[in-house]
Formats: C-alpha cells, structure tokens, sequence
DNA sequence: GAATCCCGTCATTAATCTGTTATATTGAGA
DNA sequence: TCTCAATATAACAGATTAATGACGGGATTC
C-alpha cells in the first residue's frame, strides 16, 4: 500500500545518476518522489501527479528548464507549484537572479544533499505550512504527526490507519475539496482499485469517531463533488 | 520532512573521508546530520536547518573555519549554536585557546570517536537537556546509559543488545512513533538486511521483559506506522 | 570446547481493519 | 410536496497486520 498524505516531489533531471541520489536522499525524508527525463515528460507528469514541488534541472534535452517553467506557470493546476531550479556553476546563473523566471529557489551545482534538503524544506515549508507541520491544530482537532495522534479537546481518538490518513489530508488543506477518486489517489494511491463508494464508508467511520459526544461535524460535504474539512471550523 | 525532537548537528568538513565518518557515527548516535563542504555553504546550511550544533574544521578551502565562525556568531539565528572546532595537531592550538573564536569546545586531530561523541554529548547536554542525557527515566524505568543498566522499579532488567538499543531509541523520543524501517536504519543499521518483522519480534522480547510483573505495557503499537514509547506513560 | 545467550525467521493465532453491498436517509430541483 | 440521485449507515466476510511461540544457527562466554 503506497503511504499517502506525504509532499510529493518530482525531479526533472536527465543525468541518471544525480536523479537516484535525489530520489533516494527524498524519499529518506519522507517525500514522495516522481521523475522525469526531460521537459515534455516533465510536463506529463507534473500534471498527472500535481506534485508539492518541482526540482527541476536548467539544462535538458530538447525543451529547456526555463521554458518548462514557464509552461507550468502558464497552467491553472501547476501555476504556483514552488520550484527550484538546478544550474550548473557560472551558467546563467546571473540572468536567472535577475529573470522572472518564476522558480522561487535556484541552487548551483555541485551542492551537498543537506543543503539541498535544507532549501526543499524550506520553500515546502513556506508554501505549504500543513504539509511538513509536525502537528496540524485547527478548532479544537489537534493531529501530531509525530506521534500519530489525534485529540479532539482532551480527548484522544482512536482512528484507523485510512481514516487517519484522510483526516490529514484534509487538514492538510482546510477548506479544500476533494473528490472521491482524489482522495481515492491520494491516500490509497493510484495502484490499488477501490470502490468510489468506499470514500463515503471511510468518512462515516471518520465523523463517527470525530464526533463521538455529539459535537460539531467539521467534515463538509459537497454534494456531487467530494468533501472538505470545514475551514469555518476552524475559527 | 522536517523532524522535530532529534538533535541535529552541522559537519563543516572538506574532507570526504572524515565527514563520512562522522556523520555515521553521529547518526548512529540518533543525530541529524547536515553537510557542507566549505565556509559559504555552512553558512548557508546553518540558516536554512538551524542546527543545535557545529562541528567546524579549522582548515577549510576559501572562508577559513575562524572566519565562519564569526559570521555565525554575528548572525542572529545561529549566535547561541554550540560550536566544536576540528584542528590539526599543532596548528594555531594556542590562538584558538587564546582567541575568542568564539568556539565552544576544540578537538584536535586525529582524535577518538568515543571522544568525539562524548563531547558532543556534553555540548548537546548543556544545550538540549533531555535528548541526549546520560540516564533517561520515564515513568518508572530508568535507563543509565553510561553503565547500561535498565531500572524497572527497583528490579533491574536484563535485556539483550538489540533490545536495549531499541528501548534506547523509543526512550530518546517519547511519544515518536518510530516506523519499522526506521527502528532498522537506527538500531541495526543501514548495510544490514533484516525482515521488517523481526522488528516485532524484538518489540515483544522487550515487553516480556518490560513487563514481567504485569505492569502497564510502556510501548505502544501504532498499527501500520510502527512503535513508540507511550509519553502519557512518564506521567 | 561446551554451555549459554542472542538473533533472525517462520508458522500460527489473535486482533483489527477494510471494501462491498444492501438499505435508509437526505437534499435539491421540479 | 414529490421524485430521484446522491449520500449515510449498518452489517458482514475477507484481508491485513500484529503478537506469540518455537527453532536452528551463530556468536559469546567461561
């Protein structure tokens, strides 16, 4: 079962080797990690999968890093993916400073993995706070991701692993709605075939537990659309 | 992800070898561990991780270690970072004692790795109490780690490498689950290869041992995340 | 060198979770 | 208010996951 709920990260770089050092130093980390070869691939990809952060390499074969990045700034869905770019020492490096090219990150090659998970971390934690909070508060729903535990006020609950999974996803963006087949994708992954009705049975259970002592439901439903935590809630 | 409750430390090393060396060791130790390579890079690393130590070679290419240590005192975030600085025998030996570089602590190479580590203990000791203390007591276990003994209560416990290591591991962070994996790479270590599932088998022998006298079981199993040491239990 | 200890794996059992389906309920639009 | 599609819920069987006991081999100790 693919573990979801994670920032995903998709990697647009040709040389193989620097891609697997990447990729393994990542997903060590705790992030989600996609590839692509070169810039049309990287487009494919970025859409299918709508990664948390882009890396992505200034010089490929064929389409080229800055254009790539314009692509994908041009898109609705892609449009304010963070990027950070990978140049080689003394390439361009001045116009990228001054061109809007639209990465928020660029780094120099060769860079040393800490640094270049510092500034992953960085930006990710920058553009999107919930996904690398350790503990996730909103109203009185409290989710520690570190010590896999949710409470509502004193309370703790006790949830299933899937169950446990949505709710962060949903915290993770309050307000936000998903679709069954998103959330289908997204916490039990693209490989397994699961009902759509099944989202449904899993969120029960979910407010089931949520809202024991009769509290307010901060789960939303969107009818015909999907669900939501209910970012009303949290105030 | 950016891990919380886990002294992290900073390697300014140029040499490959040594950093290797280091950061496995440190590693080991349940560190988190940063690289970089030369003077601007550690400055770089050091703001963007904010680590809760500096291990700072004396001799490095372009921006020299004193110097990087200035600028590292000089700058808020990293002002109060403990420092411990790598020389060469001889070299400057009594400038350093004599300056105020600024540094914490010196080693002066070649030098011990129990040496090395004790004295990151101690630095670490006197800036994150708690997380790399010499005897941790939750509850009422006690664990003394310089004479590795372990305290349930008055009755001492005999536990097996493996076992202690883990119950170490689960002790250094109350609370963090910890998933299978993660207890391998620490408590076994990267090169070796183990079934997942023996993890669980340790976890067992632990809590037979943990609990012989029917107390209440510390280890709590977080199902399809992993094991931690239950926090509500040092209450 | 024998005895002991410790380890990793596996098979079995126990506990818990999961996906599906059938049925009830809800809500929006006619 | 009625209708119909969408959602909620309960129940169940099967699947996953964890706990436990047993065993052989290898290391360690005396």
């Amino acid at each position: 079962m693919s573990e979801t709920g994670r920032p995903s990260v998709l990697i647009v770089e040709d040389e193989s080797a620097l891609c697997t050092l990447l990729r393994y130093n990542l997903e060590r980390e705790g992030y989600r990690v996609f590839e692509a070869r070169n810039g049309d691939e990287a487009l494919v990809v970025a859409a299918e999968s709508s990664p948390d952060l882009i890396v992505l390499d200034w010089m490929l074969p064929e389409l080229s890093g800055i254009e790539v990045c314009r692509r994908l700034r041009a898109r609705g869905e892609s449009r304010n993916v963070p990027i950070i770019m990978l140049t080689a020492r003394g390439e361009e490096t001045d116009r990228i400073r001054g061109l809007d090219t639209g990465a928020d990150d660029y780094i120099v090659k060769p860079f040393s993995m800490s640094e270049f998970l510092a500034r992953s971390r960085a930006v990710m934690r920058r553009v999107r706070p919930g996904l690398v909070e350790d503990v996730i508060a909103l109203g009185d729903i409290n989710m520690d991701r570190v010590n896999h535990r949710v409470h509502r006020g004193t309370r703790e609950l006790h949830l299933g692993p899937t169950e446990y999974r949505i709710l962060e996803r949903l915290m993770q963006n309050p307000g936000r709605v998903f679709s069954r087949e998103q959330l289908l994708d997204t916490v039990w992954g693209t490989e397994v075939y699961v009902e759509a009705r099944t989202v449904d049975v899993h969120i029960g259970r979910l407010r089931k537990t949520l809202n024991q002592s009769g509290e307010r439901d901060p789960i939303r439903t969107v009818r015909s659309a999907g669900y939501s935590f209910d970012e009303t809630f949290a105030n």
